[in-house]
RNA sequence: GGCGGCAUAGCCAAGUGGUAAGGCAGCGGUCUGCAAAACCGUUAUUCACCGGUUCGAAUCCGGUUGCCGCCUCCA
């Protein structure tokens, strides 16, 4: 049974959706101002794992992330500007160029990250005329009220506002800088559509004139739109809690008087070097940075890497990101890839040959079914990565021992093996995308022969005692990144990532 | 000031009442011409600190200290 901890009401909870079968899921994607950095990566692996893990228990996911390229603002006082719109004077485009840019730049780095695409991706400013209604049904109902062109929620007309951070309006008004000459009642109250001024890029015609939406409208009615009334799971960052995610709540259920979302999950923060990371504090760690080794890296993180490194803590748990760290996640994922492409190898070969079929070993059932106990029982204890990865190493332990033992190992050892890593490691965790490739002895193009030749001549070079001569070879090809291995069966080359 | 969270070995990190997963680093060994990888063994009598509840607590309660997030934009 899967559990998981519910956001609203702070607690852990059986999951059961609201149809049998179907899962509707929410997650608040990107503001496409600038590329995406270390916490995206965090926020959307966490979240591709779960709606992954939902899938591969059987259900049919609906997975919905909104692209917001209109109406963030810098700053939610009357004159904080547009996001996208800052971006787009600084450098003298078009905002729908920018928003093209970082959208394209978004979706490279998430496929980098092996990211599985959200089934929609609505984009806010695709959908004006839908937040427009939202806006009037909540100006009908009495949730909102409109002055010279700007429209406000009245949160005193939400007697829940506040339920899903635990804050309660009395308490929000001393925490509120003092705005001046505010047209709002409350302090609290938060724009659903605002006046654009004169020569303001990005604005719509509106029954309050000209404007453009205000932040939070935007995943309120496109969740509505493509998932109905209720969602089943709606995640975001823990930042977002507050005021972003109880202001969605207030907005849709003023417009639908249903309940938003029975579950929500929130992931936390990444923190680098032990700090938070912001731009401000100079330590924003772009993921076009980290894969290409800028500093603070010191080489180029893979991306399975960055991938493995996420998943080897609690979606709940602040990551706590740096060069060391990455490092052991390395070391760490070259083990479990080691291991799934020798046997996959092996099975290669093993598929190749004619050798007897023997039984499924007593002590492979055993490993393969002790992995799925501990991997499902942590994976149902809310998304559990961190548990679910350290079964993964406790059964790549015994893969290995099981290669290191020497002898023929036939299909049906190797398969169930293969078949495990797979579905477990590749399917649900996604961390295995690049361990087929790893072994690159079988290509056929010309570099790939010219290494084997090399490798070869290497071989009748150690075969001769001449190890000064070989030992320089292989020093000058690990130089080009290039890494061999002298095993009993011969020399083993692989590309150092 | 208000709300929420965290504190587990040298480092990262699971574990929320039944006697400390996993990874990295370290140490000893096997293998190797050497190296790398892999394998075997080993590394927290103890979970920030002080009290309490309990047969039993890292886990629950109270307090102390430290750190973090949100309340202003952030995934």
């Amino acid at each position: 049974m899967l559990k998981v901890k519910n956001s609203l009401g702070n607690s852990i909870q059986g999951f059961k959706p609201l149809r049998e079968g179907f899962v509707g899921v929410y997650i608040c994607g990107p503001t496409v101002y600038g590329h995406s950095h270390i916490g995206h990566a965090k926020s959307y692996v966490s979240f591709d794992v779960i709606v992954r893990y939902l899938t591969h228990l059987g259900n049919r996911v609906r997975y919905v992330q909104n692209i917001t390229d209109v109406g963030h603002l810098t700053d939610d006082a009357d004159e904080g500007e547009d996001k996208v719109i800052k971006k787009a004077r600084e450098t003298g485009l078009e905002p729908m160029e920018v928003a093209e840019t970082y959208t394209n730049s978004y979706f490279d780095d998430m496929d980098a990250l092996n990211v599985q695409r959200p089934d929609i991706t609505p984009k806010a400013s695709g959908h004006i005329p839908e937040q427009i209604d939202m806006v009037s049904k909540l100006l009908d109902n009495g949730h909102a009220y409109e002055v010279n062109g700007n429209v406000y929620y009245d949160v005193s007309s939400f007697p829940d506002y506040g339920k899903l951070s635990g804050r309660n309006i009395d308490d929000l008004v001393d925490g509120f800088r003092v705005e001046k000459r505010s047209e709002k009642k409350n302090p609290a109250d938060f724009a659903l559509w605002k006046r654009a001024e004169k020569g303001h890029l990005m604005k719509w015609n509106s029954p309050w004139g000209v404007g453009f939406p205000g932040w939070h409208l935007e995943c309120s009615a496109m969740a509505l739109k493509y998932l109905g009334p209720t969602l089943d799971i709606h995640g975001g960052g823990l930042e977002n809690m507050f005021p972003h995610h109880d202001d969605e709540i207030a907005q849709s259920e003023g417009v639908t008087g249903e309940p938003f979302a029975k579950y929500w999950l929130h992931n936390n923060m990444v923190t680098v070097e032990g700090r938070k990371m912001g731009k401000s504090l100079g330590n924003f760690i772009t993921l076009k940075d980290a894969f290409a080794g800028e500093p603070p890296l010191d080489k180029k993180v893979r991306p399975m890497v960055l991938r493995y490194f996420i998943l080897n803590s609690h979606y709940r748990s602040p990551l706590d990101f740096s060069a060391h760290a990455i490092e052991s996640a390395e070391k760490g994922l070259n083990r479990i890839e080691e291991a799934y492409s020798n046997i996959c190898e092996r099975l290669q070969i093993s598929r190749n040959s004619t050798g007897e079929e023997g039984g499924v070993p007593e002590t492979v059932n055993e490993m393969v079914d002790n992995l799925k106990i501990d991997f499902y029982a942590a994976m149902d204890d809310d998304f559990n990565t961190a548990s679910a990865l350290g079964g993964l190493n406790k059964f790549t332990r015994n893969v290995n021992k099981l290669l290191s033992q020497g002898g023929e190992l036939n299909l049906s050892v190797l398969q169930p093996i293969e078949t495990v890593y797979r579905e477990l490691g590749e399917n649900v965790l996604g961390i295995l995308r690049d361990a087929g490739t790893r072994k690159q002895n079988r290509g056929a193009t010309i570099e790939e022969e010219l290494i084997r030749t090399i490798v070869e001549t290497r071989e009748e070079l150690r075969a001769a005692r001449q190890f000064d001569l070989a030992d320089n070879l292989r020093d000058k090809l690990e130089d080009l990144g290039i890494a061999l291995k002298d095993g009993a069966d011969g020399t083993e080359w692989e590309r150092a990532n």
